[in-house]
DNA sequence: ATATATATCTATCACTTGATAGATTTTGGG
DNA sequence: CCCAAAATCTATCAAGTGATAGATATATAT
């Protein structure tokens, strides 16, 4: 029957070399497509970088589009293994009911995880930037990321500001904070290079949290 | 001499139709760029959006690059235009000595109409994009936004901060608290269609306000 | 060892990109 | 009205894009 490569994606099979190469040019899109975005990077940087010359491409993902979407779903199954234990925590605590300051002190917990996930130093920048850019300007990952990463992150964050504000809040304030406070974090990591070159903290990610923990505190306890 | 269209780029002369399609390109432009960022935007799309045809953009402006680094400066215009005036405010304030109580109610001001500016409806979601990106990824405009809105404003809020903590504070954490406030603002700008599909309050830039106000008094009174 | 699925390679396609040449039209001062 | 400067247009170029065809090499099962 198919006695070429197929259009479609090609799953990594028993053979030892093909997984190889699948993850290598992996690697090198997520950090590409990280850099330029889904347009701006070219398949032949991403084949370059890779060492794999330019047909693998489509072999292995079927093309450009396909190989950004796992892409997504691998910076998806990043974050699960970042801080998904922490998540899945917070998620069933919220089954119950919840104290204010239980809620605050969870908050600064999962805050704290996604702080050190975030500012974990290697290619996870460029994953960041990945995923804020297809939020701003969406494009074939956008639902992805929207899906699995995005909406259930606020979701999260803004439900534990709520029940630390002990209800006293509007669900849509409590969202708002949420964005605003996970956008803090991610701008640090866009914009880390200048950050890096204007600011000197020992730990950046010691000094975040402390950050983030004092503003937690103040949710709960305003005026 | 030259009977033709010079290479490089040409300012607004005395003529009527020249002034109005230079006008009409740069908004284009603006918008185009700050869509898609530099590498994606096509001069074609900027000409079609414009109502131009193509060697327009190199008439007026010298080429795609220079029509880009037209937009930065405009960009720096606008927000000189937008928040100009309370910098300034601020940084005549700051020449002085400067209470706590003092500094934060600066820090406020200058947070409320960057964050009025920033929300205002209209172009500007596409402005602070284009910011973001070359910040995120340096590209031609980086250095004219980074040296006349990006360090000025970070250092700007970090000296109010540290101000607002009667200078027990290093200068480290002070840029970062600065850097991770106003990015909880572009954050916001950038991810603002997502954030209005899950979020409904009724003035957005009030209840902004507001929160920063907040946060704002728990720098002044921590712990 | 041999056959067959798997993997890699060279060469090339059709298309889009930014830019320019050069002709043509419009503008506004004299 | 006339004419030079300014503005606009059509047609085209060279370079780079993603993708594919089809040949070749490698690896694994039997």
């Amino acid at each position: 029957m198919s006695r070429h490569a197929p259009s479609a994606s090609r799953a990594p099979s028993g053979y030892r070399k093909g997984g190889e190469t699948h993850a290598r040019i992996l690697d090198a899109a997520l950090i590409e497509f990280g850099l330029h975005g889904y347009a701006a990077a070219t398949t032949r940087q991403i084949a370059d970088r890779a060492a794999v010359n330019l047909p693998a491409l489509t072999y292995y993902f079927g093309g450009k589009e396909g190989l950004y979407l796992a892409c997504a779903q691998r910076i998806v199954a990043g974050y699960r293994d970042g801080v998904g234990t922490v998540a899945q925590h917070v998620a069933d605590a919220l089954a119950k009911p919840l104290a204010p300051g239980e809620a605050a002190a969870l908050l600064q917990r999962l805050m704290a995880a996604l702080a050190r996930f975030l500012l974990s130093t290697g290619e996870v920048a460029h994953r960041t930037l990945f995923v804020q850019r297809e939020i701003a300007s969406p494009g074939p990952a956008f639902e992805i990321l929207y899906a699995e990463l995005w909406r259930p992150g606020i979701e999260l964050a803004a439900e534990l500001i709520a029940h630390a504000r002990g209800g006293m809040i509007g669900e849509g304030e409590a969202r708002l904070r949420a964005v605003m406070m996970i956008s803090s974090l991610t701008g640090l990591v866009e914009g880390r290079d200048i950050v890096a070159r204007a600011i000197s903290v020992g730990d950046q990610a010691d000094a975040v949290i402390a950050i983030l923990e004092e503003q937690i505190e103040g949710i709960v306890r305003p005026g």
